[in-house]
DNA sequence: CTGAAAGCGCTTACAG
DNA sequence: CTGAAAGCGCTTACAG
């Protein structure tokens, strides 16, 4: 085998010492700038590769990082949750320190404290689940610029600069047009449900392209209505249970995972197997009325992943340097049969 | 921070030195019991945990690895070689080599040869696409025997006992016997087309799993006959262009990547329309036909993360000594909304 | 601005 | 059967 490039190797190349590669490799300054490029010339044509084993048993360094995110639909959030943790467990040994903040409900104030104490208290990185107001854009933005590595997660905000990692909005809303389009009986009158504030753009985003899909490809279904419910799935219950019934429809796109509320609702009365039900996200309760038949299709949005993605691109850009990039994740399709392998 | 154990302090808890401690770890042997009982029970005592970085850095030791599978159907094992090719360049660095074996044919003779090799060359790990022959078991159970490291995948074979990474057959075509009962009307007449030889046992549960949800959702769809061609495109193409057209049916399983060509050959009949289209894989040439509205459904199983896996569960085995487990890549379902989130 | 030295936690020969 | 020592490739103070 070709011997593996050393730092070492580089700096006998380059006539210079070890540390010195090492201030130039990080940027960390105090070099000439002659020195510099000889050093700099010398990684290219000897083509070093800095070994990451190395480098993590060295860094004797430690690093904290902020998690931030609500815990309404707490069933969502506790795969969200699972993925944190295992980022942290994953890069623990490696120095770094994960700490989850999450907030009891949606709310910019709250949201925006965590900020400013990240901020003051000096994290290295932060991974959040941005609000949608502006006073919530800019204090991220502030904090990037302060140093502090952001990632934006599950819900985003086009003016934070910061990667995002999570569903394609209104892709998602699209797919589930497409199968509903797929599935309706000819003629079918459907509703929209959806159940949050205003704060998750993400999930509006939905709504669009579910309706633009089906329009295009089934102009003969009828939209009686669209309901918005602020993040309440009590409400949503009663609505299904009590309303809907009488609403003489035969299908309908819930745009999260109230679907599990609404499928619940429309089965207790009897009526669910006229009424064609596509839903998001593959919660516990979700996964038993897809079971049962009374939601007929959810899609799935990888949260475990969505966690352990935003916390573990902050770790290896804080201990490797890479640098950070948007993710989108996948847009599942789930029915009954694949719930265990999706 | 709680400092964190090393192994010299277990091995200053136990009294001993830190060789006798990485035997004991490593079960080298030449360790007395007494000695052994004494540094396991320190290790359990102060919760040590070996250091990775540490491990790999010391590690001098190379590997070669073996990955065989074929190539026909070259689209789809073109996915899965670049997962082979990831985890090779992500394992590297730390010693490791894997060379591929891709035969131009699903061959029993030549998958024998490579195995005798693999045994005979003492590559450390072997990843496989086992065919269905007892020959082939034997030899693999004979090498694992002979302490290779083996994962099978895409193909499993139960007598051979090695962890699989790759599809479940059978809840895969159940999966897809599903969504054709969602959308075929009623009274639909259907036909299964397959096209692969018979080792590859994975994909004959495909049928048998389809048919089962579809007799169970569907009593009024009839089934017109199924179809096998020997690993031949070709003839499935002219099959699809020629006969079908004629027989009067409205909805089609092809049980793998030929999906591409029965959705080619009733597209350019002109009877597409009416025909509901449901297959596997998601090659370049089902995307099209997806995209055209000549396929409906497709169903997908991560053949990137197939490669990746089998070879990096070896390494990761060989490396850092973790058990090889099962893995069941993702029953992905596809329509031409998520094809780009998948 | 720069280099020599110590150390990260483990493995690997090498003596005993 | 067992321990002391060297070394893996990098980073981190510490002198200069």
């Amino acid at each position: 085998m070709d011997k593996t490039v050393t730092l070492e190797d580089v700096a006998r190349a380059a006539g210079v010492g070890k540390g010195t590669v090492d201030r130039v490799l990080h940027n960390r300054g105090r070099v000439a700038e002659k020195t510099r490029e000889r050093v700099l010339a010398c990684i290219e044509e000897l083509k070093y590769r800095p070994n990451m084993a190395a480098r993590m048993l060295a860094q004797k360094r430690s690093y904290r990082i902020a998690v931030c995110f609500h815990d309404l639909e707490h069933e969502f959030w506790e795969q969200v949750k699972e993925g944190v943790d295992r980022a942290a467990e994953e890069y623990e040994p490696m120095g770094v320190q994960v700490e989850p903040f999450i907030l009891p409900q949606i709310d910019v104030d709250s949201q925006l404290a965590v900020i400013r104490r990240v901020v003051e208290e000096k994290y290295d990185g932060l991974a959040i689940v941005p609000y949608c107001a502006k006073e919530i854009s800019d204090a991220l933005n502030d904090a990037i610029a302060r140093g502090v590595q952001v990632t934006t997660f599950n819900n985003r905000e086009e003016d934070v600069h910061a990667c995002y990692i999570g569903l394609d909005g209104l892709q998602s809303g699209r797919t589930a047009g497409r199968l509903m389009s797929m599935i309706a009986s000819p003629r079918s009158r459907y509703i929209i449900i959806s159940a949050h504030g205003s704060r998750m753009r993400q999930i509006d985003q939905r709504a669009i392209g579910f309706q633009e899909v089906l329009g295009a490809q089934r102009p003969d279904m009828v939209c009686v209505g669209s309901f918005v419910f602020e993040e309440d799935f009590d409400k949503v219950y009663r609505f299904s249970a009590e309303e809907v019934p009488r609403m003489g429809i035969n299908a309908i796109y819930a745009t999260n995972g109230c679907v599990a509320v609404v499928g619940k609702g429309v089965a207790e009365n009897g009526v669910g197997a006229g009424i064609r039900i596509i839903g998001h996200d593959l919660t516990p309760t979700v996964v038993r009325y897809l079971r049962s038949g009374d939601i007929d299709v959810t899609i799935s949005q990888e949260p475990e992943n969505q966690g352990y993605l935003s916390v573990q691109k902050i770790c290896r850009k804080l201990l490797a340097g890479e640098e950070m990039e948007d993710y989108y994740t996948r847009i599942g399709i789930v029915v009954s049969e694949n719930i265990a392998f999706s």
